[in-house]
DNA sequence: TGTTGGCTGTTCAAAATTGAACATTTTCCC
DNA sequence: GGGAAAATGTTCAATTTTGAACAGCCAACA
């Protein structure tokens, strides 16, 4: 388990995009905005400058689940360009946001004529795929305990390095439910476990403590 | 589900690297020969001119889990870009395979001086991200019979279109049970089933008639 | 103050899944 | 052909997971 997926500092997405044209827009959102949802005609890429951003997608049988859930500095909505016509998922805001709004065809420009966007997004690219398939190999391979466990262990470390014990804003039980991929009496079970156990404390805010490993790093 | 994921033609790695060097160099595989194994220092990334490979993780109690099978025109090992030392997974040709190594180091130039590269390689990004998107929803979503008919509908897809029922070269139940994260048991069991009802047919070869969509679309 | 709604804790039977075992069939090699 | 090894079919008890239900807690609000 990989203790911070972010190496690279924080950027200024200016920097990368020297053509300024009128196709880029920011914007702020407030927690619980919808950016797009599932079905929505894809055309542009959104890149988040503060905040947090849910990712979710919605089956047939009216199941949500949590794709990802990303931060500053890092880029959504890249599904558009590989030439889907609507959004597979939805974007939800989870904290006030600020994000720009890059149309496909700069997008597309820019990776073309701009070697420093060019890297920057192919750095984006390859960090998701590593996350997502760490999630899948995650669902293969674990029960929902350790899921669980290690899903808190990451939101924990979003963002820093090397802290102990961390403070997790909030997030219900429901979603941590859609992320773990499980049912929402499931994840209470488990987070009284954990409480039990002294892995987490929680009364409003949520602490998890470094001692939550054993869980996923147990045999 | 989309029917075929590869929409662009075949194209000629050499046509994207101008600046040939020595680093770059094309290697035969046969099948079921090692590429790289987990934990191997990782230093370069690999690209299919031909053949078939099968990318795997083994768990900690020693579980294995097929993460992709990768076909002509695909990278692979791309995890070495985001500055993983060693390889997280292992690779092996599941067929003759015909495979470019590009070391690492030309393959961070190219993206940087090369366009066209960086495009064709973005595009595998996304494509792959896509892929793997889709195989989490899966696994979060559905049971293990509707995966499991899934796989075999995009094995039969692999590279072609439209075809309403097609032959899968070769793969054990133990494989399938591998990518479709369950036991082989309950993929001999499914497979069976698939089978009195009419949606596959097999006796050495495999056949996958359209019919078997039933199982991932009902409900 | 009371009440509404959202979140949480808990229970439980039904269903799905695992893991191990063993029998049978197929494949491959000498 | 004969035998060994691999792959497949089948069974079953134990475990995990689901899905639905219900009760309690708490904050917001009229």
């Amino acid at each position: 388990m990989k203790p911070n997926r972010k190496l690279k500092p924080p950027f200024d997405l200016k920097v990368f995009l020297t053509k300024a044209d009128r196709r880029r827009t920011s914007a702020e959102y407030r927690a619980n905005d919808r950016i797009f949802v599932q079905g929505d005609p894809a055309n542009a890429v959104f890149y988040i400058k503060e905040g947090k951003v849910k990712l979710t997608v919605i089956s047939k049988q009216g199941k949500e689940a949590v794709v990802a859930i990303l931060g500053p500095c890092e880029f959504f909505g890249e599904g558009c360009l590989t030439g889907q016509p609507v959004r597979m998922g939805t974007a939800v805001s989870m904290s006030a946001c600020s994000i720009t709004k890059l149309e496909k065809a700069e997008v597309i420009r820019a990776l073309h004529d701009e070697p420093a966007f060019s890297e920057v997004f192919v750095a984006h690219l390859l960090s998701r795929n590593d996350r997502i398939e760490e999630d899948l190999v995650d669902q293969l391979f674990n029960s929902s305990e350790k899921r669980l466990a290690r899903v808190l262990l990451l939101l924990a470390n979003f963002g820093k390095e090397g802290t102990p014990q961390t403070v997790i804003p909030k997030i219900s039980q429901e979603t941590l439910a859609e992320i773990v991929g499980t049912t929402r009496p499931r994840v209470s079970f488990f987070m009284n476990r954990f409480r039990k156990l002294g892995f987490i404390e929680y009364n409003g805010g949520l602490k998890i403590h470094s001692s939550l490993l054993n869980i996923v790093l147990h045999d």
